[in-house]
DNA sequence: TTGTACGCGTTATCAA
DNA sequence: TTGATAACGCGTACAA
């Protein structure tokens, strides 16, 4: 690895002028004296010790990403990078970051700790928190003094310690469930894995469409996938048991919309015949089940690719009118809803 | 951020002892000392600039992991991570790279001048390559010259220049057409969406058993799935017309799979009445289908966490005996392959 | 227009 | 057992 120093001995400069070069700040350097030097930097293909030069700065020009998974136990709690959602919103961070001339640090800990230690070893420049739960995210950016962009982050009384990248996940549920009951279903499930953050925005959007519509709800109509039991398949005999009570069910993702298809359809369930099936996300999961899953859509990448840009923004010391950024869903309908003419009551 | 030297002087000691204390080098401390730097090390929550430890160093304690998005193109070439089994891989790969104290510097893209450049910019110092074919793996481990580890990689003549994690693809697969053919199988169609590398070694494997059966082969029975046409759907109708003539496929991976059992579904096969299908990778796809897919299970997870094992080892200054490991895989069978008991000719 | 010299925080050598 | 001091490679006041 040559360095500044080596160059400008041999072409006889000074590190001075090597590094001005090099930086671009070439209004005090003859042309003659640039020319000479970008040629001789191609022919030995310099490269800088970023180590040296982030010293020297007291930045790093590395986005920290952070993955909290406990919180967040879709089908397998091992490895969160498993869930198709979380691993293409990685893509479309790591897209945006690289663009913007950043460098990614992917880091995946259930420990606060643990993870400011490792921002601040790396002085990583910003932070993108990721499946963390509100009071974390809080405690995280009080903490780091940087720039910090979560994402799906609910925060009950917002500290304005960061930005947020997510949805209206209450009124994109709502709509969905209105969807379900402008159908004349009535007795409808909710399917989920937990009760906090994004899943709890969820549940009280499918609680206001049916108070809308003046249906009770009852804690029976809560479907709890619990940890660990889809990979295990326990459990969902009791499920499918009680899904004989209703004629549609809320999933609060693809995942468990076509998992929950496919139990369904083993133990002799018509599907929508019997019972409506509506997911959440859009993924490749909605496509891959039969008949074709009716879901809300949402756009794994680009919500990636806003956090990433916003928190770009932010380290490049741009100011950010707003504290929460809600990105646009949509109901894509296909085949797993149907009509019922005369609504059970 | 507190300095060793402001704990040195705040100490009245040298930067010499308190860095001594911090790695340990303790037989030249006396035991008092030693207690006293390390308490006030808590009581201020030192955490080290490691870019100045690694400037002093010449290290970086980074594992730099790059995808080459261009050849591996599953369902979505913008977003290679949406791909279940390279996100899972990537998830073992974090695992053991953070529970060897180091770190992981996550880089997609498809120019190899830019990879270089990359890994040493930030002196990392091992390579996992992932998805990266033969001679473009050849290039980039000529070039670096620092440990590397491929993922699935395919060399023709193999250089010695990486350690290779793999599978045994040609015998793996040989082993699930021949459960096919074992039967009553004879007709039976490959799909792929390419025909290089970890697909070529299963086609030849497809092959063996073809040939062993006494069963010939036509460029027909090859199944070629183009880039981008899962997203759009297009093809799919050919593909399933084709299907007609056959009453078994061997999927390249379990999302194919799945995806075209749902499209023959749609057109009214009946799986595995009309045709039996076989998957690759044993992810979450093979049971969210129905029925359930029989498919050749890999463990993804540690398929990363051997290769991330192996290159830290590499990277510490073991030796490590062979270029090439391989895991072991095991078909897991399940309801998508019926037995025809007249095998018909 | 170019060069000198210092600081960034750490580790390492060698002397005390 | 401890302490000066010199690297590591780069950026940048400030001087020339």
């Amino acid at each position: 690895m040559i360095t500044i120093k080596e160059i400008a001995s041999r072409l006889g400069l000074s590190t001075t002028t090597v590094s001005n070069v090099i930086h671009g700040k070439t209004r005090e350097v003859s042309a003659e004296t640039i020319e000479r030097v970008q040629r001789f930097l191609e022919e030995v293909e310099y490269v800088p010790n970023i180590n040296a030069r982030n010293l020297a700065q007291g930045q790093s020009k590395i986005i920290g990403v952070v993955l909290k998974s406990l919180e967040f136990r879709r089908w397998n709690n091992d490895n969160i990078l498993s869930d198709p959602f979380v691993s293409e919103t990685i893509g479309g961070i790591e897209k945006a970051v690289r663009e913007a001339g950043y460098y990614m640090m992917l880091y995946i800990s259930d420990d606060i700790a643990e993870i400011l230690q490792h921002v601040s070893i790396w002085n990583v420049d910003g932070l993108i928190l990721f499946c963390m739960m509100d009071d974390d995210a809080d405690r995280v950016a009080a903490k780091y003094h940087k720039p910090v962009v979560c994402i799906d982050t609910y925060s009950s009384g917002h500290s304005g310690n960061f930005v947020n990248v997510g949805l209206d996940d209450e009124e994109d549920t709502y709509k969905a469930v209105r969807y379900l009951i402008e159908n004349g279903h009535r007795r409808i499930a909710f399917l989920t894995d937990n009760s906090v953050g994004v899943d709890r925005a969820r549940f009280w959007g499918y609680r206001k469409a049916l108070a809308e519509a003046g249906i009770e709800y009852s804690d029976k109509d809560f479907f709890l996938l619990r940890p660990g039991e889809i990979k295990q398949g326990e459990y969902t005999e009791e499920l499918c048991t009680r899904a004989h009570n209703y004629t549609a069910m809320f999933c609060c993702s693809d995942i468990y919309a076509a998992l929950m298809m496919a139990e369904l359809k083993d133990r002799g369930f018509e599907i929508p015949g019997d019972i409506s099936v509506i997911g959440f996300d859009d993924n490749l999961y909605s496509r891959v089940c039969s008949p074709r899953l009716t879901t809300v859509h949402q756009n794994a990448d680009e919500k990636g690719r806003v956090a990433a840009a916003t928190l770009i923004r932010l380290v490049r010391g741009e100011m950010i009118e707003t504290k929460e950024i809600r990105l646009k869903t949509h109901l894509v309908i296909r085949d797993t809803v149907r009509r019922i003419e005369a609504p059970d009551m």
